[in-house]
DNA sequence: CCGATCGTCAACCGATCGGTTGAATATGGG
DNA sequence: CCCATATTCAACCGATCGGTTGACGATCGG
């Protein structure tokens, strides 16, 4: 019915899911220890993963009382793959990659309008 | 407030929206021509492309009564760099790519069908 | 000038989203 | 056994989404 793509451009939508899956990145993760740096319910938090497991993001394997999380990287792979399509942009530019990534550590917190030439 | 990916990738959620960058991504449009494959009122076609400048992945320019609708590819190329960081997979996998693209055609019943030769 | 075309605006609609709270369900440790 | 911990469930909330319809301003052609 949805295409895949669907859920999962949307899981990515978010800043909190994205940085729940720069989190999984490092290590797996329990389920309350995703929650502990956010600002909002363990409920919530459970929910976005949630979100994230249907668009294949991530898995979670129970063990005991805890839920392990795992980033599922093949998942972006349909995505990577669809915007290639629109790239004549070269697939990887690590210099580019740096560049972005301390651009976005600064936008974190700090209000950045669309640019609308 | 806002991070530019988030309107990117919910820009990229719906596949209305998609459909529209793939079709740009032949040759510029007028709304009109834009609206036209789809089973859908032009104002929600015109909603979806505000959308789709508002995330800087098209860009508009009115001559005359005209409208045309022109692709930013390079607007991807943050979505596209966030997700490299997820990557362990090699940059371009072109049978995957072929692969995806098959099932992509057959996924989409929405609008009117594409003449697959 | 007139009528048709191009595109947006405004109001409305049901559905979904992102969050809360409080209760419920496992499971583990002493 | 009891209690704390880990996680989800259910109901609720306001905001946003994706779509409609009808009216509207601009612009073109004859």
């Amino acid at each position: 019915m949805t295409h895949p793509l669907d859920s999962i451009f949307a899981a990515l939508a978010d800043p909190t899911r994205r940085e729940i899956l720069r989190m999984l990145l490092e290590d797996d993760m329990a389920v309350t220890d995703v929650a502990h740096p956010f600002a909002m319910s363990l409920a919530a938090i459970s929910k976005h993963l949630t979100i994230l497991v249907s668009a294949g993001l991530i898995t979670q394997e129970k063990r005991g009382r805890v839920k392990w999380c795992k980033l599922e990287p093949d998942a972006l792979r349909a995505a990577a793959i669809w915007m290639q399509s629109f790239g004549q942009f070269e697939p990887v530019n690590l210099d580019a990659f740096e560049a972005f990534l301390s651009h976005e550590l600064q936008v974190q917190t700090q209000i950045d309008p669309i640019p609308t030439p």
